[in-house]
DNA sequence: CCGCAAGGCATTTTT
DNA sequence: TGCCTTGCGG
């Protein structure tokens, strides 16, 4: 393959990217500057010309939407060859590494991944082993500090010794129990992914050798992202080779709080001193103003590595500022104007995004676009595989493949019910506890030792999980989950109720029986170790997410939370709720770290724009029910005015009348206002003019005057702009 | 043991 | 505000 058609098209820096592939490479790229194409681009240069073989190269993502964007685009330039890559998120490389050596560290092979709640689950559980009061401690926290210990590769036994308070005692206690527990339903959580296969390389040093020297090339995206044992391992499996890539934004390092740690970012040039730095800052998606004002804010953080981005795209809209009275304003306020950008610019609904701070947001913006009877897509809330119904017929399945899976066997024991209550499982959690067995093997002893009314009902179920089992060694994977809700009744107690929600619980059901059908034909060939269909499905499940699933919908307005926006464009953005305690939220305000953090949210938010951005907040909005007095946020300070309109909306003067305009739209008006500022003689037609960002034009019209006086100018570049003059800050040229 | 109703509750971001 | 848990009555 020729080199050429590799560069072909690239800027000389992302060719730099690509060509320097031996020894360490730091990527510093910046929001929209042609990450992935790099990143991808270097790949097949890799494998493609410098002859390096496809098993030989190692990407890393956090995503699965990452990682198949990177793996189909590879695929496109190389062709089949692609297909022997290890391109994936962190997890699902540590998933398949574990799955084959995870029995060096005295663990089966057979383990199923829990989640979030799954883990919530596992320290309620304890909580009622210890006799904890539930009220008095919160499994979430405790759920949360492990998850943090976890991350930073913290052991039990460590966070026993260095606990610096009664809380981090408390957790660290239940750190040991928890663990225990998880190993007794040969479980993992998404924490012990990452730190059992760390702990694997340390420790058993021909593993590790074995897969440094498989993976000759490693690259890891979104590097800012990293933890600690994200860190390690990377690290870890490069130390060899030192043919290390890394890519990512200090700018755009948005999960601390779940540690992530922008210093191994910072760092790396110390890591390793020979690196060769590529900047990307050529910016390919948002025009000059919505650059400028993201820089500019993220430009007011201390910890901060500078760096100047630049686009081609000059001209273009000022941003929209918008104060909505409250928050039903806003909503419909932006609905508005997709509706109005729909009409006169002719942009599909999938164009516009709606991206606000923390995801109970939404509603106000669901309500509105309900009520126009747009399309559009929440992504993030409720995932499908978050769903109750969803959520049980996985539980089946897993207690199936893992009948230790204690977590799966509660949720469905009594689903539907089948008479076996609170004080039965209980009861047998008890014996569970005692005889440190899982509870499906403790149902057992129980129908055999106890008599009465229950063991026979615990009999039938036991019963029913034989035959399932016995039935699901010799079908397909679609299959098996069609017995399982049928055989179990829970289908048919669905039926039963004949509500809308049943129909569609039961839609969700058909529609995750062809996903499993989906799965398979397109895993065909893929052998993994003699795992079943079945077990490989269960893994994929576990480790995907909403935005996985988000594929671009042309005809769909997109609702979402800023985290969720990471990595994703949008020709128009919506960026909602910009005020203090929401965005920067509360919980992040009180000190510098964490409010530099919203802060390089916000510069990702804007950034997410390519042709026109608009920024809104309400002055009062319901929160909980209670009314709530809103300022600004001060984000919106940092931005400079020069390429901002204000978009004020006024109801009449005189708050009495309010309430007796209410329902009437005709009385709004939007009138357009401007920040205080200048001398400069009065405009006049034919004058000629410069604007910070259109550069030099002649005035073509002048509309009204005083603080709200428009003018229309001709600009050189960018043609016919109406412009607000103090606002807009004009020169005379 | 089950279903319902009224409290209580808590709300940041998620691979 | 809406969800989830809890407590009660059947």
């Amino acid at each position: 393959m020729l080199a050429e058609t590799i560069l072909e098209g690239l800027n000389p820096e992302q060719k730099r990217a690509v060509e320097c592939t031996e020894g360490p490479c730091l990527v510093l790229a910046g929001a929209g500057s042609g990450k992935t194409r790099a990143l991808t681009h270097r790949i097949a240069y890799l494998v493609g010309v410098c002859g390096i073989p496809a098993e030989a190269m190692l990407a890393v993502t956090f995503t699965n939407k990452a990682a198949g964007e990177m793996k189909e685009r590879v695929e496109k330039l190389l062709g089949p060859s692609g297909n022997a890559l290890a391109i994936g998120t962190f997890h699902s490389i540590c998933v398949r590494i574990l799955r084959r050596e995870i029995g060096h560290l005295e663990r089966s092979r057979g383990f199923v991944i829990y989640d979030d709640s799954d883990s919530v689950g596992v320290i309620k559980q304890a909580f009622k082993r210890e006799d904890i009061d539930p009220k008095a401690h919160d499994a979430k926290h405790v759920r949360w500090r492990i998850d943090q210990w976890k991350n930073d590769g913290i052991l039990p036994a460590e966070a026993k010794a260095s606990a610096g308070d009664l809380d981090e005692e408390f957790c660290a206690r239940f750190y040991g129990i928890y663990q225990r527990m998880l190993l007794d339903s040969n479980a993992l959580d998404f924490g012990d992914i990452l730190l059992m296969t760390l702990q694997l390389m340390k420790r058993f040093p021909r593993v590790l050798e074995f897969y440094q020297r498989r993976w000759q090339y490693v690259l890891v995206d979104e590097y800012q992202d990293t933890n600690r044992v994200q860190y390690d391992l990377v690290n870890l499996l490069a130390s060899q080779h030192r043919n290390i890539c890394v890519v990512g934004d200090p700018d755009q390092s948005i999960y601390a709080w779940r540690g992530a740690d922008v210093r191994n970012i910072l760092d790396f040039e110390k890591d390793y001193p020979e690196t060769e730095v590529v900047r990307l800052e050529r910016n390919y998606r948002s025009t000059q103003p919505i650059l400028s004002a993201a820089a500019a804010v993220v430009s007011n953080n201390i910890e901060r590595k500078e760096k100047r981005l630049f686009t081609e795209r000059e001209g273009g809209d000022l941003l929209r500022f918008f104060e909505a009275q409250d928050d039903r304003e806003e909503a419909s306020h932006v609905i508005r104007q997709i509706l109005s950008a729909h009409r006169t610019e002719d942009r599909p609904h999938g164009q516009f995004a709606i991206l606000y701070r923390t995801n109970a947001q939404s509603r106000a913006f669901e309500e509105e676009l309900l009520k126009y009877d747009i399309a559009y897509t929440v992504v993030g809330g409720v995932r499908f595989y978050d769903r109750a119904e969803i959520k049980d017929a996985m539980a089946y399945l897993r207690l199936l493949v893992n009948p230790a899976d204690d977590q799966a066997l509660l949720r469905i024991v009594n689903k539907p019910t089948r008479g076996i209550g609170k004080t039965t499982i209980d009861r047998v959690g008890v014996l569970a506890a005692e005889n440190q067995i899982p509870l499906f093997e403790a149902l057992r002893h129980f129908a055999e030792n106890a008599g009465g009314r229950a063991a026979g009902k615990i009999g039938t179920f036991l019963s029913l999980m034989a035959t399932l089992q016995e039935e699901a060694k010799s079908r397909p994977l679609d299959q098996i989950i069609g017995l399982a809700l049928d055989r179990s009744g829970y289908l048919s107690s669905l039926e039963r109720e004949e509500t809308p929600e049943s129909e569609s619980r039961r839609d969700n059901l058909l529609e995750l029986m062809t996903s499993a059908r989906d799965f398979v034909s397109a895993n065909e060939e893929l052998e993994d170790d003699g795992r079943s269909e079945l077990e490989l499905f269960l893994d994929q499940v576990a480790l995907i997410s909403d935005l996985d699933s988000w594929a671009d919908r042309e005809e769909r307005v997109s609702l979402m939370t800023v985290h969720s926006s990471k990595g994703l464009e949008f020709p128009v953005v919506f960026l909602v709720g910009m005020e203090e305690r929401i965005f920067p939220h509360a919980g992040s305000m009180g000190d510098e770290f964490g409010l530099e953090e919203e802060r390089r949210l916000c510069y990702v938010a804007m950034t997410r724009a390519m042709d026109s951005l608009h920024i809104s907040h309400a002055s009062e909005r319901r929160r909980y029910g209670e009314l709530s007095y809103q300022t600004p946020s001060r984000f919106l300070d940092e931005i400079p005015s020069e390429v901002v309109e204000v978009l004020s909306h006024r109801r009449s003067r005189s708050r009495s009348s309010s309430s007796s305009r209410q329902g009437s739209e005709s009385s709004f008006d939007y009138s357009y206002s401007q920040e205080q500022d200048g001398e400069e003689g009065q405009p006049r037609q034919g004058m000629r003019v410069r604007h910070t960002v259109f550069g030099v034009g002649e005035i073509t019209a002048v509309l009204g005057e005083g603080a709200n006086q428009k003018l229309k100018i001709r600009f050189d570049r960018v043609g016919m702009k109406t412009i607000m003059v103090r606002f807009a800050q004009l020169e005379m040229a």
